[in-house]
DNA sequence: TTATTTATGTTGGATATACAACATTCAAAC
DNA sequence: GTTTGAATGTTGTATATCCAACATAAATAA
């Protein structure tokens, strides 16, 4: 964070964006809400947005980054395909969120905290099932997409909701890797 | 309201010092909340603060006149004396305000609007007071101008509850009558 | 498929808001 | 009463936010 991040005028308008961002996703998915939803919901100029972020993925990395502290930013999964290690890393990631959550001002918003992960968790696995299935129709990579975000997601909750005698790694290992093979992975 | 009036900034600015001036009201009186005090707690700088407003006093007349929807105004009431025809128009500011207070949505915080009523009602007959009575000390004139300014708004008060047959004119003239005679007003 | 509308990303210029500094006034401390 | 500190009002400069406009892409309508 540089100096000019304490600006009160950057600290406001980023409240504002990230408070609009999340008011749309209870409310609709990721991929229906518009950069102009955001502005209007906020209440501020179009190009402002632009001044603080790259373009709605980047602020949704924020928002999970610096809001709801959980690190999903893709940059840190980079690897063009789907892959177990990768995987295990994000589930860690979303189980440490799981870890804290009950300890966070957060639980009155689950629902809309639990889709805006699933949403990233979409973003990063489109990105990689595009790339490993280049002749798969864009309603399959979605779908696909869709259901391991969801898979993932749930397990998290499931892992938190048990009496976590496993770790996270051991808990989810042996299910990515039948994941992984179910998706012919030893081609 | 010109234009510019609508700039989002403005709005917001204009919001941030309103709220500030309000949430102190309900803390401190008038006369101890000062810029610095409204300015930290709405988080802008002091000379944004000077940008929309010439002085504290006229951030209190417009809370009164565009939040509070209340005409006290001192450029309403510039005769230098004491006047039983414009405490008369004082009084029906104030109960025109106290008709519509029932319809409102501001009655969870009553006491504060009351307070910052006396405090404008004080400002104004202190101006004139001082005036009228310039070998007086200030302690005296603080005196009178906060009994003056809680015995008009008691008065309004009292007429709110009452069953309101009297019209606020019908039922204040005599008081001020009687007040101002006490006042030497026939020297 | 074509035409129209909407959204995105960008750019140059205007302006509201920020900052620091200053002079003066007022209040508090000694 | 004198000194010190805090508050007020002001000013010049920097910058975050605003606006309109443009080119392009994407979505929707015909």
């Amino acid at each position: 964070m540089s100096q000019t991040d304490f600006d009160p005028r950057i600290v406001r308008t980023r409240q504002l964006i990230t408070d609009a961002f999340i008011e749309l996703s209870s409310q609709k998915e990721f991929k229906q809400i518009t950069i102009k939803d955001i502005t209007t919901n906020a209440n501020i100029n179009r190009a402002t947005f632009y001044y603080h972020f790259k373009d709605i993925y980047d602020l949704l990395e924020t928002v999970l980054a610096d809001v709801l502290m959980i690190n999903l930013k893709q940059e840190a999964y980079q690897k063009e395909e789907l892959d177990e290690e990768e995987m295990v890393q994000l589930f860690i990631a979303i189980t440490n969120f799981q870890r804290s959550l009950s300890q966070r001002c957060h639980r009155g918003y689950e629902e809309t905290i639990a889709r805006i992960i699933k949403d990233q968790l979409s973003v990063i696995f489109i990105k990689k099932l595009t790339i490993q299935y280049p002749n798969e129709p864009e309603s399959t990579i979605h779908s696909m997409a869709t259901m391991l975000s969801w898979g993932l997601y749930g397990a998290s909750v499931e892992w938190r909701n048990g009496n976590q005698t496993l770790s996270p790694e051991e808990y989810i290992r042996k299910s990515v890797s039948y994941l992984l093979y179910g998706f012919g992975i030893d081609k």
